[in-house]
DNA sequence: GTAGGGTTAG
C-alpha cells in the first residue's frame, strides 16, 4: 500500500457533540482534516508539530490500529452493547469473544516489555556516596555541581553513569547530569538514559522538559519504548495535561509500537480521569478480547472510575455492579487483590450503600488474610460511616489500635467521629475527642466538622463551644464547610442564647456570614441590601458550601418565623444558580426536586411552587396532568428525614400530594380532567381533594 | 525514587 504521510488521515479521536451524554457507547469517528464539526476529545487539543510527526515515521498501515479504531463502538464490530450484555461480557469474556473465523486484531502486546538485566556494579557503594555528594551540593549553583562532577573518582562507564543518574535528586540535578553526559560523548545515549531522566523529571512534574526530550529522541532516532511512552503519558496525566497524554498515545500507535499492559492501563486511567467511562470500557473490552488478563492495577483504575462515575443518589447507574463483576473475575482468575484494589472496592460499596456486599467483602478479607494497610483501614472505616455500621467500625478501630503498622491516625479518628456523628451518638463522639487529646492525635477540620454537627444536633452547646475553641487552638483552620455546619447549628437552636454562642464561634471563622445573619434577622433590612451582601458572600464561598449556606440561612429564617425573608433567600439562591435543577416542566408533568434542599428550604420551595400554580389557576392557563415533588428516599444519611418532613408539611397545607408507590422518594398529585377546578385560598393554593384524584 | 501503570474522608 502506498504511503503518503502528508495525506495520511487525521486519526484523532473525536466525539460527536450530540453524543456526549449518551449512556452507553459513544460514537468514535475517524476524522478527515476537512471535517471540523466534531469536538476533539480534549478541549485544548494541540497537534504535534509537522516536523515531529514526520520523524515519528507514522504509518497508516492497518496493522497499526489508531486509537480511534480501538474506540470504535463495539456494535459496529462484533458485540452488541447493552448494559446487561456488558455485565455478562465482563464476567465471561472468553466465551463471548470466541470467533474462530475472524480473530480480532490485537490492541495491546500481551508481553510486558522486558527490562535490561541488572548488572552488578562492584563500585555501587562508592558511586552512591558520590551521588549523595552531588545531591548535597548547593542546588542554586550549576557550576559548583558541574565542577564536582568533573572530580568523579571513577571511570564514567555506561553502568556507572546510569547508577548515578538513578540516584540523583531533585529533578534539576538529574537533568543537569544528563545534559552534561551528552556533552561528554563517552557512549551513545540509549533509551534507558532518557527513561531514567524522564522519570526524575516526572517527580518534578516537568512535562514540557519531558516533551522536549521525547521529541529529541525522535529527531535523533533513539527508540521510544513502552517505558518511555508510559512515563510521558503518566507525567502528562499528573500535570493534568490529558490531551498531551492522549496525543502521545496516538503517536505511539502511529509508529507501530504496541502498548503493553502498563502503558495500556496508564491510558485507561487518563480516560477515567477525563470521566470518559464508555471509552475506558471500550478499550478495556478490546484489551480483554485480545487475550489480556487485567491485573489488580487495572482493576483499581476501573474501580476508582466506577466509584466516581456512579449517581449514588439516583438510580445507581449500574457502575458498582460492574466493579463487583470485575473484582470477582479478577479473584476467580487467581489474582490476589491487594490493598489498593480493595480500597477502591470498599469505597464503591460504601458510596453505593451496599451493606451486604461490604460485609461479605470484609469477611473475605479476614478469612483469606488479604493484605491491609492503613489507607485500606481508613477507607473501610469511611465505608462503615456511609453504611452506618457502627459496631463493625469499632471492631476495625480496635484492630488498628492493636496493630503494629496501622495505628489510628487523624483520618481514622475523623472516620469514627463521622460514624458517631451521623449515628447521633454524641457521648461516644466526645469520648473519642478526649482520647485524641490523650494520644496526641490532632483533630483536623473534617473531624471538627463531624463532631460539631453531632453536638449541635444533640444541642450540647457547651461541648460544641469547647471543641471549637480547642480545635482552633490546635491549629484547625475553619473552612467553608465548617462554617456551614456552625450555621446549621444556629438554625437548630431554639434559645437565642445558644444561637448567639454558636454565632460567636462562627464570628471567629467567618464574621461576614454572621453579619449577614444579623441583617436577615432584622425585618427592617431591605431586600436589596440582603441581595448585595448575599451575592458577595456566596461568590467568596467554596462552590460545595454555597448551597448549604443558603439552605441554612433559609432554615434560620423559618425558625424565626421570617417566612418572607426565607422566600427572598430561596429566590436569591435560585438567581445565583445554587438550585439549578429545582424545577422541571414537561407537557405532562411539572416536578419539583428538593433532594438537595434542607427541610426549611424544601418547605419554602413547595410554598413558592404552589403559589405559582395558584397564579396559573387564576389565569386559567393550561396545567399538566401530573405534579410531582422529589424528596429522595433518604438512603443517604444527610437526606434522611426530608421525606417525612415534606409529608407533614404537605398535610399541613392540605396539598393533595401523596407518596408514590411506584416512584420511590416521590410525591405525586394529578389533575382530574373532568373538573380542573383548582381552588385557591389566601396565600396558599389548596388542591381540593374532591376534584383532584390522588395517586 | 534504582527505567514505566492504580489507594483514604466532612
Amino acid at each position: 500500500m502506498a504511503s503518503n504521510l502528508s495525506a495520511a488521515p487525521d486519526f484523532r479521536l473525536t466525539i460527536p457533540q450530540s453524543d456526549k451524554r449518551r449512556p452507553i457507547f459513544f460514537t468514535a469517528t475517524i476524522r478527515k482534516s476537512s471535517i471540523k464539526k466534531r469536538l476533539p476529545i480534549s478541549c485544548n487539543s494541540s497537534q504535534s508539530s509537522p516536523k515531529t510527526s514526520q520523524n515519528l515515521k507514522e504509518s497508516p498501515n492497518p496493522k497499526n490500529p489508531s486509537l480511534s479504531d480501538q474506540l470504535k463502538p463495539l456494535s459496529a464490530t462484533t458485540l452488541s452493547t447493552t448494559k446487561d450484555q456488558r455485565t455478562h461480557l465482563l464476567s465471561k469474556p472468553k466465551s463471548t469473544w470466541v470467533n474462530p473465523t475472524k480473530p480480532r486484531r490485537s490492541v495491546l502486546s500481551l508481553q510486558r516489555q522486558k527490562r535490561s538485566p541488572y548488572s552488578l556494579n562492584p563500585k555501587v557503594k562508592e558511586l552512591r556516596l558520590f551521588a549523595q555528594k552531588l545531591n548535597d551540593c548547593d542546588s542554586s549553583s550549576e557550576s559548583a555541581f558541574i565542577s564536582l562532577l568533573e572530580q568523579i573518582p571513577y571511570p564514567l562507564t555506561r553502568e556507572n553513569a546510569l547508577l548515578i543518574l538513578n540516584s540523583l535528586k531533585p529533578w534539576q540535578k538529574a537533568h543537569l547530569f544528563f545534559n552534561w553526559l551528552k556533552t561528554q560523548n563517552l557512549f551513545p545515549m540509549e533509551t534507558i538514559f532518557y527513561n531514567v531522566t524522564m522519570k526524575s523529571l516526572r517527580f518534578g512534574r516537568q512535562f514540557e522538559l519531558i516533551d522536549n526530550l521525547a521529541n529529541e529522541m525522535v529527531s535523533n532516532e533513539i527508540e521510544l519504548d513502552n517505558i518511555t511512552y508510559s512515563t510521558i503519558i503518566t507525567c502528562a496525566k499528573r500535570c493534568k495535561m490529558f490531551d498531551k497524554a492522549l496525543e502521545w498515545f496516538e503517536r505511539m500507535y502511529k509508529t507501530g509500537l504496541m502498548p503493553d499492559e502498563v502503558t495500556y492501563s496508564a491510558v485507561l486511567d487518563v480516560y477515567a480521569k477525563l470521566g470518559k467511562v464508555e471509552e475506558v470500557l471500550s478499550l478495556y473490552e478490546r484489551g480483554v478480547a485480545s487475550g489480556w488478563k487485567p491485573d489488580p492495577i487495572t482493576f483499581s483504575v476501573l474501580a476508582k472510575m466506577f466509584g466516581e462515575a456512579g449517581d449514588y443518589d439516583g438510580i445507581r447507574a449500574g457502575k458498582p455492579g460492574l466493579a463487583r463483576s470485575l473484582f470477582e473475575e479478577m479473584v476467580e482468575s487467581g489474582l490476589t487483590p491487594n490493598e489498593k484494589s480493595l480500597t477502591a472496592l470498599a469505597k464503591i460499596y460504601g458510596k453505593a450503600r451496599w451493606a451486604k456486599d461490604a460485609m461479605e467483602l470484609w469477611e473475605r478479607m479476614r478469612s483469606n488474610d488479604w493484605p491491609m494497610d492503613f489507607i485500606l483501614y481508613n477507607t473501610l472505616l469511611s465505608m462503615c460511616a456511609d453504611l452506618g455500621m457502627e459496631e463493625e467500625a469499632e471492631r476495625l478501630f480496635e484492630d488498628m489500635k492493636r496493630s503494629e503498622h496501622c495505628r489510628p491516625d487523624s483520618w481514622s479518628f475523623t472516620a469514627m467521629l463521622n460514624i458517631y456523628g451521623s449515628g447521633g451518638n454524641a457521648s461516644k463522639a466526645m469520648e473519642l475527642f478526649e482520647e485524641m487529646s490523650e494520644l496526641g492525635v490532632d483533630i483536623n477540620v473534617m473531624g471538627c466538622t463531624c463532631l460539631i454537627q453531632c453536638l449541635g444536633k444533640a444541642r450540647r452547646i457547651d461541648d460544641l463551644v469547647r471543641v471549637f475553641n480547642v480545635s482552633i487552638e490546635g491549629g484547625v483552620k475553619p473552612d467553608d464547610r465548617l462554617c456551614g455546619c456552625l450555621l446549621s447549628v444556629v438554625s437548630l437552636c431554639e434559645e437565642s442564647e445558644d444561637a448567639n454562642r454558636v454565632l460567636t464561634c462562627l464570628q471567629q471563622a467567618n464574621p461576614r456570614l454572621v453579619a449577614l445573619v444579623r441583617l436577615i434577622e432584622d425585618e427592617k433590612t431591605s431586600y436589596e441590601t440582603v441581595k448585595e451582601e448575599f451575592r458577595a458572600i456566596v461568590s467568596d464561598t467554596a462552590v460545595e458550601a454555597r448551597r448549604p449556606f443558603c439552605n441554612c440561612l433559609i432554615d434560620v429564617c423559618r425558625n424565626r418565623n421570617l417566612h418572607g425573608r426565607a422566600h427572598e433567600l430561596l429566590y436569591l439562591g435560585t438567581l445565583y444558580g445554587l438550585y439549578p435543577d429545582l424545577h422541571n416542566k414537561t407537557v405532562d408533568e411539572w416536578s419539583l426536586d428538593v433532594r438537595s434542599l434542607s427541610v426549611g428550604a424544601a418547605h419554602t420551595a413547595l410554598e413558592e411552587w404552589m403559589g405559582t400554580l395558584s397564579k396559573f389557576v387564576h389565569r386559567k392557563k393550561e396545567l399538566p396532568e401530573i405534579f410531582s415533588a422529589h424528596t429522595g428516599t433518604g438512603t443517604h444519611k444527610f437526606s434522611r428525614g426530608l421525606a417525612n418532613a415534606f409529608a407533614s408539611h404537605v398535610e399541613k397545607l392540605s396539598a393533595p400530594f401523596r407518596q408514590s408507590e411506584e416512584r420511590a422518594g416521590c410525591f405525586v398529585a394529578t389533575r382530574v380532567l373532568r373538573s380542573g377546578n383548582w381552588i385557591s385560598s389566601t396565600s396558599k393554593i389548596k388542591f381540593n381533594s374532591s376534584t383532584v384524584k390522588i395517586l
